[in-house]
DNA sequence: ATCCAGGGTGGAG
DNA sequence: CTCCACCCTGGA
């Protein structure tokens, strides 16, 4: 576990549920839960809030702190690719991390046209506005039950612009059938990500971010402009439609591609190719 | 001051 | 397949 891996896996873009507290330490809230962490001589160490305390093998599986984990990395095509050989090296330890569907789905859905520091904005102001209170005057994210109950006009006042028709749609289709999400988790990839298109506000790139954040799923690899980007500069892939490089990328990174995927943007993201 | 892009999607041609 | 509107905010 390297001190970048780690930041990159909390704060670049695949959660936007925690924040810095230093260099090395990290606050997060995850459904009314609350947890710490700090890297400390390459030792990582955690506590958790009385309220709605995790244990450790919470926190070891949301982490991906499995021997599954080991497995997945060595399943990459690193031997054979330099490109991705690159930013594995750059950013050791970095991981998918195993969040909540509601929450996942929640912030990809505002994810559209936005960067990082404005999704977690909006999060926070529905939280702020609609979610329970924690400790260390920190709020929970509301729930979609909750968010069915609230108009666009009052969404949109909270930044989401076109978003909050998206949310307020989806919400509603939950709201009659609430088994909706933990369904979706069960079913096999395709199928889950056929039902996750039927969403409003739902297109391939936002289902695969859910199946791969939110349900585990590393064969997921969502195509975004960053990803894009990598194919088209680092392996020559200018040209190819976002299907084409999708099988691109099962047939390259094999099965866990979306583990590959997240070296891939976070490298592209941070600027690491520059660098030697 | 305008312009433009920020982890897209849905609809039209 | 390719365009482009959709909201709105901050930075060039």
């Amino acid at each position: 576990m390297s001190r970048l891996g780690l930041e990159e896996t909390l704060l670049g873009g695949q959660s936007f549920s925690w924040t810095a507290l230093s260099e090395s330490s990290w606050k997060g809230v995850i459904g009314k839960s609350i947890v710490e962490l700090s890297l400390t001589e390459n030792k990582l160490q955690w506590r958790t809030g009385k309220q709605s305390p995790w244990s450790e093998k919470e926190l070891r599986n949301y982490l991906w702190l499995d021997p599954s984990f080991t497995e997945a990395v060595d399943s990459l095509p690193w031997r054979s690719d330099p490109v991705l050989t690159t930013c594995m090296k750059k950013l050791p330890g970095l991981r998918i991390l195993r969040q909540p569907m509601d929450e996942v789905l929640f912030v990809f859905l505002l994810s559209s046209v936005k960067s990082i520091p404005q999704i977690k904005e909006m999060k926070e102001l529905v939280s702020e506005k609609y979610g329970e209170p924690l400790e260390l005057g920190l709020w929970s994210f509301p729930g979609w039950e909750k968010l069915a109950q609230i108009s666009e006009t009052e969404l949109r006042a909270l930044k989401m612009g076109y978003r909050a028709k998206y949310v307020q749609a989806v919400a509603g289709q939950l709201a009659n059938k609430p088994s909706l999400l933990t369904d979706i988790v069960k079913r096999p990839y395709e199928e889950a990500r056929a039902m996750l298109l039927n969403l409003p506000g739902v297109g391939p790139k936002i289902a695969d971010c859910c199946l791969l954040f939110g349900a585990a799923r590393t064969e997921a690899f969502p195509i975004d402009t960053w990803i894009s980007k990598t194919l088209e500069v680092r392996y020559s892939l200018s040209g190819w439609s976002n299907q084409q490089q999708a099988h691109f990328a099962i047939k390259h990174y094999g099965k866990h591609a979306g583990l590959a995927q997240q070296f891939l943007f976070s490298a592209e993201r941070l600027g690491l190719h520059a660098k030697s």
